[in-house]
This record gives structure tokens, C-alpha cells and sequence, in this order.
DNA sequence: GTATTCGACGCGATAAATCGGCGCGTCACC
DNA sequence: GGTGACGCGCCGATTTATCGCGTCGAATAC
């Protein structure tokens, strides 16, 4: 059931071009493309794949502002909560957030599309939430490194 | 030159399965296969799509434990701030690095085995790069919310 | 108002890729 | 030594990607 050496292999194709071609990953781990046709559904099947996306360059989107915001609730009830978590997965520009420990209690990752609109998602939604009693934004001025990958070799 | 409703619309297929076929998405989008096949052709030209990658469950790949980490430089002289960008990019475990605003300077996205290898991460990485003065630890409780997907509709 | 040009679509053909069935080798356990 | 399970590679049938070609429609020029 773990992860063999072909299994990683596979993923590490797959994690620089995950549009490649059996034929192509079954050349690069030194297999026929039948044994990785069977390896990728497993890994699909099993989990360990949920999904493939394509890399898109936000700026040209329309995309160029990224923040993270942190999130301090009032109180921790059942219904602030939920109803907190359900306005954020409806919120198309909150493109992940995380339940974390320290001061604050959620981290979330935005994209906007310039000041203006940041400060909207901020100002007319977020804090606009119930429950919500602190919000503290850190604007990202340049991305060092953004690597899709997970280790895996 | 700017994207049309087509290619929003191709774009919003592949952020649900970026290895559906061609056909599949020309039946989404109501277009013949033809046409698609070029402007997917072209959107990677132009860089507006930079590549494709799988989604991973990185918990099933031994990696269940996800950490913000905050950086505090000492100076912000070119050789320190290359000599620690470099180290990061070096990192595996490091899978985003953000310069941003705020008392911090960097924030990056850091994946461990688990404790015992964040700490390490950590104490015996992070903290002895040159020029590092303050680093502080966000660890992810929960992940309330993680979409890939940019909107573009 | 008509002609022309340009861009984008759809169709059909071809080469490549995928998928399912089959047989073979290897290993473990009788 | 026999047997069953597992995983590989090969092969043929179907599906998919891509290219050239003809066509249609909008915009522009005359």
C-alpha cells in the first residue's frame, strides 16, 4: 500500500508537467505505459491524487494583489464559526484559509485585483462578518518562491 | 489580445480537471475541438497558463503538517537578502516564500513530516541562515478552505 | 453598396495516445 | 515441486490531438 520508488517517480513527472502523456511518464520512470496507466488510477482511486490544475500567472488574470489576512474571532461558538467558514468558502477571493494557533485564529491567503479592491474585501466583507473582532493584512510585495510541489523522492 | 468569455471559460474547466481532454472542454464551452486546441495552445504562449500540476493530499504522502513561518532579517543588504533567498529556494520543505509588509519581512509556507521535522526545519535551517534575526511559527490547524482556482468568471 | 481582408470556426485526415485483454516471469507459501 | 497472486510488457481496437483546408462574418476601404 506506500508509495513505491515508481509511484514518486510518477508523481515527480507529474508534479513538473501534469498534462504529460503516459507514454511520456511511463519513458521518464523507465516503465511501459500500461503498468503507469494502472499506477495513476490507483494513486487517483487511492487519494493521493485529488485532482489536476493548471498553473495560471494571476497578474494576467487581473490578479496582481496578493494578502494575507489574519483573523481573530470575537467568541468560539459552534454558529459563529460555521457561519464565519461558510462566508469564506463562498467568497471567491479567498483563495485558502486556515484554522492556525498564535494570536489570531484563521489565516487567510486573498487575491485581488488592486488597492481598491482589497481594501472592499476587507472593509465591506470581512470584518463585516459576524463574530469577526480583529483583522490584520499583510500585503505579499513579491513572491521568492511558489512551488506547486511537495517533496517526494 | 485580452481573454475572452471563451477562454475564461476553458480556464474554468481545466481549474476543475486540468487533464480533461480537449473534446471534453470544446463540449463545455461549446466550441468544436479545433478551436480549443488553439487557444489552450495559445494561453500557454502567452503565459497566461505556465504549466499543470497535480493536486496532492500531502497528508497521505507523510507530509501532514503545515506551518506559516514569519522571517525578521537583521540588515537588508543585497548579500544577505540573496544568500537567504537562495537558501530557500534550496529548501524543499519551503513550498511558498513571500517578501512582504508588516513588522516581518518574509512569510513562507513550510510542509513537514512532523514536529520533531518542523522543529528541525526550523532550528536547525531557518534560524542559522545568515542575516536572520527574529522568526516566528504559525502552525495550520485546520484547512478550512484550499482552492487552486483563480476566479475568472 | 460592394469588394477585400483578416480572424476565427468547423470538418476531415493522420499520427499519437489510451484502454482492455492476454500471456509470462517472479515471489511467497504451501 | 506445485500453485496462486501480483505486476510487467505486448498487441489490437478505440479515442484523442493536431494540422491543413474551406467557409463564414465583421470591419474597412473604395
Amino acid at each position: 500500500m506506500p508509495l513505491d520508488r515508481f509511484d514518486r517517480r510518477i508523481i515527480a513527472a507529474l508534479q513538473e508537467d501534469a498534462r504529460m502523456t503516459v507514454a511520456q511518464i511511463a519513458e521518464r520512470v523507465s516503465l511501459s505505459a500500461t503498468p503507469v496507466s494502472r499506477r495513476l488510477k490507483k494513486l487517483e482511486d487511492d487519494g493521493v491524487i485529488t485532482g489536476y490544475s493548471p498553473r495560471l500567472d494571476a497578474r494576467k488574470l487581473g490578479f496582481p494583489l496578493d494578502a494575507y489576512i489574519m483573523i481573530n474571532l470575537q467568541a468560539h461558538s459552534d454558529e459563529i464559526i460555521d457561519r464565519f467558514e461558510g462566508e469564506i468558502k463562498d467568497n471567491p477571493y479567498v483563495i485558502a484559509c486556515h484554522a492556525v494557533t498564535g494570536e489570531m485564529d484563521y489565516l487567510l491567503h486573498v487575491t485581488a485585483r488592486d488597492m481598491e479592491h482589497l481594501s472592499e474585501i476587507t472593509l465591506k466583507t470581512l470584518v463585516r462578518i459576524p463574530g469577526v473582532r480583529d483583522v490584520k493584512s499583510i500585503l505579499v510585495l513579491e513572491n521568492v518562491k511558489t512551488s506547486p510541489a511537495l517533496p517526494v523522492e
